[in-house]
DNA sequence: CTATGCTTTTGAAACGTTTGCAATAGCCAG
DNA sequence: CTGGCTATTGCAAACGTTTCAAAAGCATAG
């Protein structure tokens, strides 16, 4: 037999559904034998108590909600995959459980969170694609409802919480071991869109190379719109064909990069021999694609159970204070990096 | 000022509860302008109907649920993130929302599964991984619990609904493009877990073998755990040095299909002119490890968002006749299938 | 002016839980 | 044996919605 309710189960045990209810949530002031005994009974009878009344009631549902980002046909990357998991798997810990909402497009995203977080269902929410100003952190704040934030804004004006990885970081890495190798002709392959990591990426490219003061060192810098692959391929091939063509060039992110080494592959162009190409995000495909493509691992997956706890952390504490946490991303050193040509 | 309550928003109407509920609703009984005139109000006012209130009431949380696999520690594909998409897409015509609960390890997956249930917290849920013998699917047939599952059991019983892409068709596909090409020693490299889609895999290469009825044609079969890389790239490598190598091997799915293009290239294999490889996904890594693997587009994203469609159905009509669905995947030709080694 | 029938609105219960406050039981000291 | 204290337990309200049954409004017919 089954007890699907706390008055069932109460029944059963001749107890009021007052203490049933004291007993599952421990509280002290129930008798450690009665205790005892409603878990005992509790577990026997397969009870779980129902969600719905314990949200309405506590005004917590014990969820996380998450706004499914609107995709293209074709999504070439684990990123979505792996952010989920590592979610689950911070929020696991917490018995709390993930809500997806998703938007039927683009410009719905934003009314998606409104009716997530109006309408009780999550207790917190996690963002990411954090754009340079962005109307959802805008929204959330103003309302103080939990979120954090996987990426920054352009200006982080009055503060939220955020986790970010160091990009800023990794390029000024990736350019320092290029120089070394080297090269002094650079190029960036960059996204048109108001992203923020696009900034802090390229503000750690140019904080290396002024580090470095050296004014052999060029930057030539291409743009595309990120979802258009045909425009993508122009800007590289642009690039690539350009008079002063850069003998490494570094890709905002892998799929990118792995257009640069496509194109370079089909202009006949030997990577590492003539080029080096480096990426930031490390795909399962940048490992396959020949000769295997240097970039960084931004471990989407640890970021995101690091999130999971933040978020739990800041609904039960409200912290004043912003909870911020900058990720170092590890470089992946793979073949498609080498010495700049006519080194030896 | 914004409602945050129907009786706060009845208030500001001068109206009932009972009768602003039943406007929102869109009831006939209520004036037609006074309908206009509530959902005016409601829209101005941002009110948002609480899940819980409403999940308690009607007995329906308005969510469909899914329990996380437990991943181990790199997770190559895109898999999920594709299908987490698709059932969002599919979900979202319908005003659903998706529940991710995490089991911990996968152990717990059953007990995950059993209270996310219990608990009401979803409507309906889709499971996926089917096994040979699925105790999930045990439990919520029992129950009369509305699920669709992604792929089938080895004996279908009394009847569930499913979604299942055709992966003996396209098998046997493989074999016949294959033998047209003149190959006749196959491998197959296929997985020790008792995973229903290993056997229709199979049966349906065995059965294009039998059909084709030539004497000549041998099948070589190797098989590794699925999650031990070490095993499986011995696996593959016994095949490939084996005395009788064949000619033309199948992988169960691209992970494996794409460890055979490594070991052969390190074993200075050329692919396709020595050895042709098929595999089944079409993962992303597919399409940059050259030669390009050829493989069968099992659509994931399409396949999950008509799970979804099934899902809803079921929630609603509770269907006494099974809905089942076969989707036939597609061949993506690329270059690591050729004719066979002294065929012109 | 009342009875009738129709349209429109409303009061109140119910869903299953948590929790403030009150009640009861048990026990010791006076 | 009684009063008073503490350790337990229980009553009842509340959370915000849906829905049944019934009331109110209102015009038309008798």
């Amino acid at each position: 037999m089954r007890a699907k309710t706390l008055k069932e189960l109460a029944e059963t045990l001749g107890l009021s559904i007052t203490t049933v209810s004291r007993a599952l949530a421990g509280h002290e002031q129930i008798a450690l034998k009665t205790r005892q005994r409603v878990a005992e009974a509790a577990r026997a009878y397969g009870y779980v108590p129902n969600t719905a009344a314990r949200a309405l009631v506590s005004g917590r549902s014990g969820f996380v909600g998450f706004v499914l980002p609107v995709r293209g046909p074709n999504l070439v990357d684990s990123f979505l995959g792996e952010f989920i998991t590592g979610l689950g798997e911070g929020l696991v810990a917490h018995g709390s459980d993930l809500i997806l909402a998703t938007a039927a497009e683009p410009q719905a995203e934003l009314a998606v969170l409104r009716h997530v977080v109006e309408s009780g269902r999550a207790d917190g929410v996690v963002l990411n694609r954090i754009a340079e100003v962005d109307e959802r952190v805008r929204y959330l704040s103003g309302r103080s409802f939990p979120f954090v934030a996987h990426g920054r804004l352009l200006d982080d004006g009055d503060g939220y919480h955020w986790l970010d990885t160091d990009g800023a970081r990794a390029f000024g890495e990736a350019f320092d071991m290029l120089y070394e190798l080297g090269h002094r002709r650079f190029g960036l392959v960059t996204i048109s869109e108001p992203m923020t990591f696009r900034h802090l990426r390229q503000d750690g490219l140019d904080a290396a190379i002024a580090r470095r003061g050296d004014p052999e060192v060029t930057l030539e810098v291409a743009t595309a719109p990120r979802f258009d692959r045909e425009a993508r391929i122009e800007a590289v091939n642009r690039m690539l064909c350009g008079p002063e063509r850069p003998t490494a060039i570094i890709g905002l992110f892998d799929e990118l990069a792995l257009t640069v080494m496509e194109e370079a592959a089909r202009a006949g162009l030997s990577v590492p021999d003539e080029l080096s190409v480096v990426g930031f995000d490390n795909l399962a495909a940048s490992a396959y694609a020949p000769p295997g493509l240097t970039t960084f691992d931004a471990s989407i997956r640890r970021a995101a159970r690091e999130i999971a706890g933040m978020l739990v952390q800041v609904i039960e504490n409200r912290p004043d204070q912003p909870l911020t946490r900058l990720i170092r991303p590890t470089l992946v050193a793979r073949g498609s990096h080498g010495p700049a040509p006519g080194e030896s």
